[in-house]
DNA sequence: CAAGATTTTTAGAAATGTCTAAAAAATTAT
DNA sequence: ATAATTTTTTAGACATTTCTAAAAATCTTG
C-alpha cells in the first residue's frame, strides 16, 4: 500500500467513526484536503484492492480488510506519538505532524518492540486509544465536557479536537489529560460552562467544552 | 526534496567517500539499482536545484549544498540505527533497511531530540561517525584488518560492508565492536589471517579480512 | 414533478519517477 | 587513426497521483 493509499484509509476510518453509513466523495476531499475528482480515481483503485466499498455515486466504506489496516496505521501513528512525547518530551500539540510521518514505516518487528520499550501504553497522548497488534480498541466511557451535568465531576481523558491550536489554548487554561473538572454552572445564554479547575473557578466557551472529553466519577 | 532525491543524494556522497573525482552515471545507476537513463534525468533535476554539479557526459558530483544535505540524511539513517539496536534491542544486521525509511522523515526537531535522547553517539552499529547537527564528521584513524601486520594488535571499531550476510557471519565467528584482534599470521598462499581472539585461534578469510575495521594500539 | 442546485464522475492534462530502445559521444584497442 | 566497445544521453512510453473543466447523476425545493 503506498502511502497517499494509507492516507485516504485512515480518512475514511475517521470519517466513519460516528456514523456507520457510507462516506461521500467529498467529505473525503474535505478531510484530505484534495478534490473531488482525486477521491473517485482513488475510491476505484482501492476498491480494487478490497479495501473498500465502492459504488458509483453512493460513496465508500472500509471493508473488513481495510479496517483492520486503518487499525494499523493508527496503531502506528498512536505509539509514534506516545514515543515523541514521553521519550523525547515534545509537547502534546507537536506530535501529530510527525507522527504523519512516522505511520508509514513499513516494518512490523518495529512496531511490536517500539510497543514493548513504551511498555505496552494503552492511550496515546491526546487520550485517543491504542489499537493492539490485532487491531481491536477498547472503548472507553466518556462524555463532552458540554454535556456533563450541573455539580457533575470528572477527568479529563482526550480532546475531540487536537489541532495545535486548540492544544496550545487548553495548556494556557491549565487543562491536561488526567485534571479533575467539576461543573458548577452552565450559562444558558452562551452555552458556556462555569467549571472548577485546581480548586479555581474558570469559565469555558462552548466551542472549547465541545471539544473537551471527561469520564464520570 | 523529495525521498528519491534524497537517495540519489545519498548515493553520490557514499560513491564519492573514497575518490574525490566524480562519480559516473553507471556507478550511480548501480549503487541506486536504477539505470542510467534514469540516472542522467535525475541529474539533471539534482543540478537544476545546485546540489550537484553535472555536465553531460562527465558524471556528477555534490556541491557544497549538497554535501551538507548528504550529512544530514547520513546523520538521521545514523542515530535511527543507534536507536533501533540500543533502544529497540534490534541486533545490528537488522537496521539498516529500517533506517533506510526513517531517514527521511522530516523534522529537524526531531532528530535533534532523539540525538539528545541518545546521549549523543559518536558512532552508529556498525562503527561509522555520525555527523554533527552542522554535518561534520569525525575522522577515526583506522586500518582494514587484511592490512595489519604480524604481531600487531587492534580493536574492531568498524566494518566496510554491512550487509546482512556478513554481520551475521561475524556474529557467528564472535566478533564485534570492541572485540581486541591480534594478527597472529598471514597465510601468502590464499590471503588468509590466523588472529587470536578471545584466546582462541581463528582463521579468518581474506574476503572477511578486507572487510573489518581496526585501530591499531 | 420539474426546475435548480449540488454532488459526483469523466475526460484530458500535468508532474514525478521510472523504464527500454536507439542514437550519440567517449574510450579503448588494433 | 580507424574501428570496436563502452558509456551516456535522448526519445518515447508507462504508472502514479493529482488537478481543472465539463458532463452526468442525484438531491432539493417550489
Ligand atoms: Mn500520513
Ligand atoms: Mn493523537
Ligand atoms: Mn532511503
Ligand atoms: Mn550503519
Amino acid at each position: 500500500m503506498t502511502l497517499s493509499e494509507e492516507d485516504y484509509i485512515k480518512a475514511i476510518y475517521h470519517l466513519s467513526k460516528d456514523d456507520k453509513g457510507n462516506v461521500s466523495t467529498n467529505a473525503i476531499a474535505a478531510q484530505m484536503d484534495s478534490k473531488a475528482s482525486s477521491v473517485t480515481d482513488m475510491m476505484k483503485k482501492l476498491a480494487e484492492k478490497d479495501v473498500v466499498h465502492y459504488k458509483k455515486y453512493q460513496g465508500a466504506r472500509l471493508t473488513d480488510k481495510g479496517k483492520s489496516y486503518a487499525a494499523k496505521i493508527i496503531r502506528k501513528h498512536r505509539l509514534w506519538e506516545f514515543f515523541l512525547v514521553e521519550k523525547l518530551n515534545f509537547s502534546w500539540d507537536e506530535v501529530h505532524e510527525i507522527a504523519e510521518e512516522l505511520e508509514h514505516i513499513k516494518s512490523e518487528k518495529l512496531i511490536e518492540k517500539l510497543d514493548a520499550f513504551l511498555d505496552f501504553p494503552r492511550t496515546d497522548p491526546h487520550g485517543d486509544p491504542i489499537p493492539d497488534k490485532h487491531g481491536n480498541i477498547t472503548k472507553v466511557e466518556k462524555i463532552l465536557l458540554s454535556s456533563a451535568k450541573n455539580n457533575e465531576k470528572g477527568i479529563v481523558i482526550g480532546v475531540k479536537d487536537s489541532s495545535s491550536d486548540f492544544l496550545r489554548y487548553l495548556d494556557k487554561l491549565g487543562i491536561s489529560l488526567g485534571k479533575e473538572i467539576t461543573i458548577l454552572h452552565k450559562e444558558p445564554f452562551d452555552n458556556s460552562v462555569m467549571i472548577n479547575l485546581d480548586g479555581e473557578k474558570t469559565s469555558i466557551s462552548a466551542l472549547t467544552a465541545n471539544n473537551i472529553y471527561l469520564k464520570i466519577n
